[in-house]
Formats: C-alpha cells, structure tokens, sequence
DNA sequence: GTACATTATGTCACATGTGATATATTCTAT
DNA sequence: ATAGAATATATCACATGTGACATAATGTAC
C-alpha cells in the first residue's frame, strides 16, 4: 500500500527525497529511497553532460526511451540493478558509485 | 546464455571474479558482479560477526535461510537491490556501502 | 503560435526476482 | 563414526522489473 501511495504523491508532483514524513517509511527505506534517487541524479547528469538525447542513451543500453526517463525520474518501478548496469555501461567506475552513493543523504 | 553457462559453472565450483577470461564477460559485466559479490561477502561478514544463524537474519529479514545462504554466495537469482535493502535493515550506512563498492576489484 | 524535437506517463506481455518448502551437504561436537 | 545444527541447492507459485509502444506534456526554434 505504501508504495502506491508514493506512486500517487510523485504523480501530483511531489518529490521523494523530503517525504519521509509524511510516508511511513523507515529509515532504512527512506535511505534506500535516497539512494536510488542519487544514482538517478546522477545518471542524468551524466547524460546531460555528453549532450546525448534519451533515445540515444535507449539504443545503447537497448532499452527504451521511456524506461530511461523513468531511471532518471527514479520512478519505482526501476531497480537499482539496472541503474547501476546502466551506468557502468555508460563508463562510469566503481569508484564514481560509491562517491554517489555515500554522498546520498540520511548517511 | 551466459547467465546459464555462469550458473553452471558456479555449480561446480568455480568461484567467479576471476571467470571473467572463460565467460564472454564485458568489462562491465565484470565489474556488475564483481560489485555484487563485494556486497554479498560484505553481508556474511557483518552475520558472523554478529553471530546469528542464516535463519536468525532470515526471521530479522522477512526472508527465508535458502534466500540468505543465495545473497551470501552471490547467486545470479540475487538482486543488488535484494542485498542493499538487507545490509541497510543490518544497519550499515551508505559510506559502509559505497566503501565496500569503491574496494570492488576491476576498478 | 506552430512545427518539431525531446522528455514524461500509462499500459501491457514477458522476463526476472523472491519467499517458501523440501532436501542435500557440510560443520561441530562427542 | 554418529547426531544434530548450520548452510547450501533445487524447485515453484507469486511478485516485481523490463522493454516496447502509444500518447501526453514540455521545450526550442522560427
């Protein structure tokens, strides 16, 4: 049930990150909430930043369009297995991760 | 394919993180179970050291022993998210996890 | 403002992950 | 060697994740 619930709230426009509160989460869900939010973050900047459109970055990971867009939206139906496929698949180093991961908030 | 190849190797015994040369693994895929294998390692060592069974962190999990004894060995049936979510119900932090990702092997 | 590219959202068939159960194997004492 | 505890492996019904497609919303030039 919670889940649908914060599928609902991200619907409206809320943003997960500060909606601990409001949502029963615990802090451990809250902290891997956190977490998939940075490698989402992370995962656009990264694109951004080699100036490739969604579609393009679809065709390397022979994913789709749509499903990149929900990775960078941390959308809940994205694993953090395929975040993270994804971004070392795109270059990025163990090394990169772990700086992402342990700059997510809640330590 | 190579999943199943994988699996069956490991059922004879060969320890993976070092099977990169026999399988056609990418530098990629590497590294995904490298990471993931640090992670399970990461989980037996935190279980011992606080001596409980499999099925005393199973019952602490909501898991069950054959799913632990599966994260511990680092079996291809488990999610890195699956892992995660474990070692934060333990009550490792996000630097515990990022360092035990930053020292995977294969960068 | 309108044509066009880009990104976001909803849905679904199929693939993969999960807890549970049964059973086999390994470990640890005696 | 034997018994019992702990761990490993196999299998399966059900849950969750995934790529693909359609379509909506947003951005970016003219």
């Amino acid at each position: 049930m919670r889940k649908e619930k914060r599928q609902k709230l991200e619907r409206q426009g809320w943003k997960i990150g500060n909606a601990a509160d409001f949502l029963e989460l615990t802090p451990e869900e809250s902290a891997f909430v956190e977490l998939k939010v940075a490698l989402s973050k992370f995962l656009k900047e990264r694109r951004k930043q080699s100036t490739i459109t969604q579609i393009e970055l679809a065709k390397l990971l022979k994913s789709s369009q749509s499903r990149i867009a929900k990775m960078e939206a941390g959308d809940p139906s994205v694993s953090i297995d395929l975040l993270i496929r994804s971004l070392l698949a795109m270059g990025a180093t163990n090394k990169d991760l772990a700086q992402t991961i342990s700059t997510s908030k809640l330590v």
